[in-house]
DNA sequence: CTCTGGCACTCCTTCTCCTTGAGTGCCAAA
DNA sequence: TTTGGCACTCAAGGAGAAGGAGTGCCAGAG
């Protein structure tokens, strides 16, 4: 039970996992021998297997039956065996060309890396659109659509538009509002969204906003207009791959997990788990903390702009993923979205 | 052959349709003897059975099951047997109540359309955003984002925000743009889009435009940011209701129909062809000229804003749909949007 | 001590056969 | 014109048997 995995069971749940990624079949003894370079007979491998077994990497759904990886065994798998193979050029200029097309705006390019993810990787694609407040501000603009109803409309650096109605209580001349709009956009220019609501807070609480009434409604305007009350939005495409998973094929199950994608709440809080790290992070099964996505699995990478990280992009499908081919290309993706908002403004 | 449907054959071919809707089983002459206020023998009903079947308003899966509908049975039953009822006060006060929330943006207030529809009616909902063309022109404003690449943002009198990336050939000066913007905001206040493009185009082509050069960089980008190369968005809200139907319980078929939902385009093509007529359109089976659609239904309505029809809207599900409730609601919606589009923004 | 072939055992899967029952069509009588 | 009766059809569902993949264990070979 101590025992640790040795050098051949680790072989072997290698192998083992990879067969059964690839056919989505319980994997028996004599299937190994045959199919994968392994040098031992049926008898030698089933005795490893009893011992993959006992340590909670295998299990097996009937005596009758081959042997499928569990949590811990996908677990194991990414985390110690699995070597993340370079991507050949190929694939890489595949997933290139499908952002050369044109000067795709911000949120084109991200629904364009979500059905890329998914296109290639087939399985479902996600990406999280950067939050608000973690962006940076370049110009804001009122257009008054009623007395009381003003659309604020504002842009970020990376060229993402943010638009909120704002109803005030007292009307504002256009040539108050084109006041406003300067002021604000020539104080706040290039400084994130976080950082122009601190401002604006300490400003009003400055002595000149008390007397100055044009002020003070500037100062209220945009922090009306820049609060961010959205609880993040994920962009999905591909939902269509998971009626091709065969362990999704209870229609029940699969209405869960399509339910679970519409309400999109668990996804964000999923996608935002890997705001903080850096690299591709995968998260197994119930590790998820999401009954209905306890079948499924994630692969995520967080994609940065001028200023350090906007948000997550990655894959999800069922636990039995080939890791070794999606983890390069969420990879890649992520720092090549990371490299066209970056260089596309500026 | 060529008889006509005495009103016997009326009676009974509702009940049939009504049972099948709600139970989604064949049905036979003894449940409706039983279940439907009818008042034959099950053997008088079989005669009429058959005869219905001989015009060809109901099939049998085979020879000891019930029948079900055709589609010119429920092309028959909406259009001559069916008659809508009124929406009760209560239901109506219930989708109202929906929009009442808050300051909706108009994107915001056709998605809770698309999700209150899929929800009151337990099938799918469908909002198509409207076409660029069809709106008022608001507001524009240009915001640069590199020496070259200019986002073009404009607002339409509904409060419809788009925006689109326009590569310049040549530089702009923040002055320059700034006139641009405040001789288009002043011109072209409350033309449609449509009027905007055709007036761009032969003031292009007069003298005036010709010598000045701030105009025909003016006409220029503005002409290249109010193309419409969107070929119509559709907001789609649950899917997974779907995966309810006993229908598509076959996976294959089902992952057909999400795939067609992911591509859109269908969609936009039949709710496309709602634009022109007033009031609820029924769209059955085959109807649809899609075949990954020939099982579903569609039941849309148009909604319009100040100056006439914006978009449409609609629910989609099984050919198995209760008419006659989701006939309502659908028109309902529509009415309920079209005013508060009217009487939001003025 | 490790590996391997052999063997009995398990139990899922598949096939066939049969029964059951709902529903039909038709006919003769009310 | 309607109705009850009756023979017929055919899908659905269950029981039983055969097949087969895979296992665990053991004894013998390396």
């Amino acid at each position: 039970m101590a025992a640790k995995l040795t050098d051949r069971g680790q072989t072997i749940l290698e192998a083992i996992i990879e067969e059964y990624i690839a056919t989505a079949q319980p994997v028996g003894s004599k299937a190994l021998t045959q199919n994968q370079g392994i040098k031992l007979s049926p008898a030698s491998v089933r005795n490893v297997m009893a011992e993959l077994e006992e340590l909670g990497y295998l299990v097996s759904p009937h005596t009758s039956a081959g042997r499928i990886p569990t949590e811990k065994g996908y677990r194991f798998y990414v985390d110690t065996i699995l070597r993340v193979s370079e991507m050949d050029r190929r694939q890489k200029d595949r997933i290139e060309l499908q952002y050369r097309q044109q000067g795709l705006q911000m949120t084109d390019m991200l629904r364009e890396a979500s059905r890329t993810l998914s296109s290639i990787s087939h399985y479902t694609g996600l990406v999280m659109v950067p939050r608000l407040k973690a962006t940076i501000f370049r110009h804001i603009e009122f257009v008054k659509l009623s007395q009381r109803l003003i659309l604020a409309v504002f842009v970020t650096q990376s060229g993402l538009v943010q638009n909120k109605l704002v109803e005030v209580d007292e009307d504002l001349s256009p040539r108050e509002l084109e006041k406003i709009t300067n002021y604000l956009n020539q104080t706040m220019n290039g400084l994130s969204i976080q950082d122009v609501r601190t401002r604006i807070i300490t400003e009003m609480a400055q002595e000149k906003a008390l007397y100055d009434q044009l002020m003070r409604r500037a100062f209220t305007l945009s922090s009306a207009a820049l609060v961010d009350e959205s609880n993040g939005d994920v962009i999905i495409e591909g939902t269509s791959r998971f009626l091709e998973q065969p362990e999704f094929s209870d229609l029940d199950c699969m209405k869960r997990i399509v339910q679970t994608f519409e309400q999109k709440s668990a996804l964000v809080e999923l996608l935002d788990r890997g705001l903080e790290s850096k690299g591709v992070q995968v998260i197994i099964g119930s590790e998820t903390e999401h009954t209905e996505l306890s079948d499924c699995s994630l692969i995520t990478a967080a994609y940065s702009g001028k200023r350090g990280t906007l948000g997550t992009l990655g894959v999800i499908g069922p636990n039995r993923m080939p890791y070794a081919t999606i983890i390069p290309i969420v990879d890649y993706t992520a720092s090549l979205i990371s490299r066209l908002l970056d260089t596309d403004n500026d």
